[in-house]
DNA sequence: CTAGTTCGGGAACGTTCGCTCCCATACGTC
DNA sequence: GACGTATGGGAGCGAACGTTCCCGAACTAG
């Protein structure tokens, strides 16, 4: 119809979404937003409505692709259970290498900060935190069935032990916590699995 | 020498601690902080030199007290270290019921809020991190001592795996997880330090 | 080419921020 | 009782906040 966007809004949101990750909501203006995504005020707002709105696109965004992707490396695809959980873990928690460090997780920090008085960010968070409790569930409850975790596995309690552990690692991680004491915390919470001591055919 | 307060310096920084608490940081604002201590700007400035010094005698009120309280409740005073981790869990998951729920551990939201930015406190948020970490160290040291822990426990291991349990529990909490399911993590825990099938005498 | 529409740029809105200053007040000291 | 000092109250500082508005520019549709 008229003069089209001389900006990518995709790109925008990316960078919107590292930006949010990195300082968190409050901590970030709408004038750093525009640094960041070389955007005018007008054009922000225009685009993406107000700074709340960019935010939970932002919070979709990391959701559709970092959140995914993490979803996805829980799939076995033939290779051993622990051995699945134990590498997923450990990019968990040092995957943020490909940039700069000490990010967390958006969901987690986000979380924290906003879960507790925003509703729309916290039915997301919980949506995002449930999807991981059920993969890590589908993924136990297969190693169970083929014999590379006990069969008196107790699922609930492994799902659970499992999942904060993730929560609280992505706390250490942002924390700058020493990864060589991260990864003795995921060797620590596999080996907790229980000990099939050989492994199956 | 001249006029004296009207007001309780220590009650006023417990009231700024329960706020700074709820709220986090950047989400307080001055006058919050006012309106909550019944305190005029000047005599909050004159008295706690600015916010940033004030969020920090909070922080440090928070560790002398709740934190304090904590580590005291990982003392056995004779009783089986198994159970004395698990009231100690349950409790720290279940303590802010004594007031509103959902605060999460203060230490806990600040490292995430402030802790990759703000040296003075990271420097608080770690000092803390320590002590839980030595304390669970030589609790679980003292139980694989008197057997009520297996002798081959890796000490590093289940420290490291407390640690994050905890840090997991304390986000949980405050994203206001099911209590059962918190507490369906804590017994997955501890029953990961191993199975000495009976007690000692 | 013209009309219509959305764009980028930027000034500026009103509010709130962290913080300072001033002054009458109330207390300890002598 | 008079003095000196620190208090509580509150107006108000400059800056930054989220947001809006206006404008010339740039593009499409007819």
């Amino acid at each position: 119809m008229a003069r089209p966007r001389q900006f990518d809004e995709q790109d925008a949101v990316i960078k919107a979404t590292d930006l949010f990750w990195r300082r968190g909501y409050n901590a970030t203006s709408v004038r750093d937003l525009g640094a960041e995504l070389k955007l005018t005020p007008s054009s922000l707002y225009r685009t993406f409505t107000d700074k709340h709105t960019l935010f939970l696109r932002a919070l979709d965004h990391y959701r559709a692709t970092d959140s995914a992707q993490a979803e996805q490396r829980l799939d076995t695809a033939g290779r051993p259970v622990r051995q699945v959980l134990r590498d997923w873990m450990l990019w968990l928690v040092s995957c943020p290498s490909d940039g700069e460090s000490g990010r967390g997780c958006f969901v987690v920090n986000t979380a924290t900060e906003l879960g507790t008085t925003d509703a729309h960010v916290r039915r997301r968070t919980e949506a995002a935190f449930e999807v991981t409790r059920q993969a890590l569930r589908s993924l136990l409850r297969e190693g169970r069935h083929n014999g590379e975790l006990p069969l008196d596995l107790d699922l609930d309690g492994a799902v659970e032990l499992l999942f904060t552990t993730v929560l609280g690692l992505r706390v250490r991680e942002r924390a700058g916590h020493d990864p060589a004491r991260l990864a003795t915390t995921i060797d620590a919470v596999i080996q907790a699995l229980g000990s099939t001591s050989a492994q199956p055919s």
